[in-house]
DNA sequence: CCGCATCCGGGGCGATACTG
DNA sequence: CAGTATCGCCCCGGATGCGG
């Protein structure tokens, strides 16, 4: 995209990250790391191929990414995070907060829905609460989304994401899209969202303490 | 902007907020309040009218902002923020502090500059570090923009910037853009950016506090 | 003069097809 | 699997017009 041509910090930003798709793709990027070209494209539903291909590129260029020849097993290229780009971690967490508030009741029927995008609203919004030390390891299963569950592990000074099941997680959450969000995100209640159909496995207070103290917001719908 | 068709509150948030120009007209209306729309079109240089026009309208539509009469001086609208809207200001803090980053060491000569973006760069970082009840009125004069000065009242919980120089200031810097910018975004101090041609008038030692602890950084340049 | 609406060229975007 | 190529379309940018 053609640059603002403003001497201004916030257009500055906007001219290398503005560009659309770019923060998804840093989204994609920080929720699991290291990642394929085909996984980035599994993540960002709707997006063109040309494009993905495009913004890898100019994204490499402006410092946000890195490519690299994929180690032994698998012969291919892989995407990852430069510094600087996982430092949009705080521009993303603004966005999820703010983009909450905008979240309809439920996905509608042409929404895509994927599993580690409620795992990073957790992700970006929890583990800055947790005391040093503690580390809870969160399962999340959508309905929307069956058969490709991820978990998510959480510690105060950070997170990491996987695909699939983990066998030693703290608490699993299953259920529709919005229920899993709207406790992650503090805007349901536990109790409330399992009348309503989530099903919540494992140890039910080690979720209560995640969501603890000032994270339960008044407004809970539903 | 088509949508992202994603439930995800980061994809949800760029619906509203990632097309062009749409965060850079909260950054005015952040920065100066109810504005007018030649205003608006004065602090953002390069946009086309039908563009501001229709992101007006569309922003409305979102619950952005809201379109007023103005009162009875002016017989003419007034646009300003929804609550909504001015909620976007810890997103537009994220890409402030990430831009810093990416800022030239100064303006080419296609850019643009406005002293309210140097004056909002210090609204948006420094009043949380300030401690409660206190206020400090900061005059901003950038050679850049001759006879277009500013100023910041900064609070603890709040700031206003006005245009004109203010009788009042408790310091006023005077100089190159990046200078100005550069000493309040802490990656310069003021000893340093003096030498290199900052005029700093009034109450030094108010512009230090303000500075002061951790907020001055290592790494300052030229 | 202010606040837009209209018109028009160019380029970014989106969908599909195709290739190493 | 990891992209490249092609093609409409629509958005963006710049200029102009026009009513209040």
């Amino acid at each position: 995209m053609k640059s603002y041509q403003q001497y201004c910090s916030v257009a500055r930003a906007l001219d290398v990250a503005g560009d659309r798709w770019v923060l998804l793709i840093v989204r994609e990027l920080l929720a699991f790391g290291p990642s394929r070209y085909s996984d980035l494209k599994r993540g960002l539903p709707g997006i063109a191929t040309n494009l993905l291909a495009e913004r890898l590129k100019t994204m490499e260029a402006d410092g946000l990414i890195e490519r690299f020849e994929a180690p032994a097993p698998v012969a291919t290229h892989v995407y990852q995070l430069t510094p600087r780009g996982r430092e949009l971690e705080d521009v993303l967490r603004a966005l999820t907060r703010w983009g909450l508030s905008s979240m309809p009741a439920g996905p509608t029927d042409a929404d895509a829905v994927q599993p580690q995008w409620s795992a990073l609203l957790a992700a970006l919004t929890i583990p800055a609460d947790m005391p040093a030390g503690t580390e809870i390891t969160v399962g999340i299963d959508t309905d929307e989304a069956p058969g490709e569950a991820v978990h998510a592990v959480l510690r105060h000074d950070g997170f990491e994401i996987h695909r699939g099941a983990a066998a030693d997680s703290d608490v699993t959450l299953s259920g529709p899209a919005q229920l899993v969000g709207g406790v992650l995100s503090g805007l349901l209640t536990p109790t409330r969202a399992s009348r309503h159909g989530l099903t919540i496995r494992g140890n039910r207070s080690a979720l209560a303490g995640l969501l603890s103290t000032t994270r339960t917001r008044a407004g809970a719908t539903t």
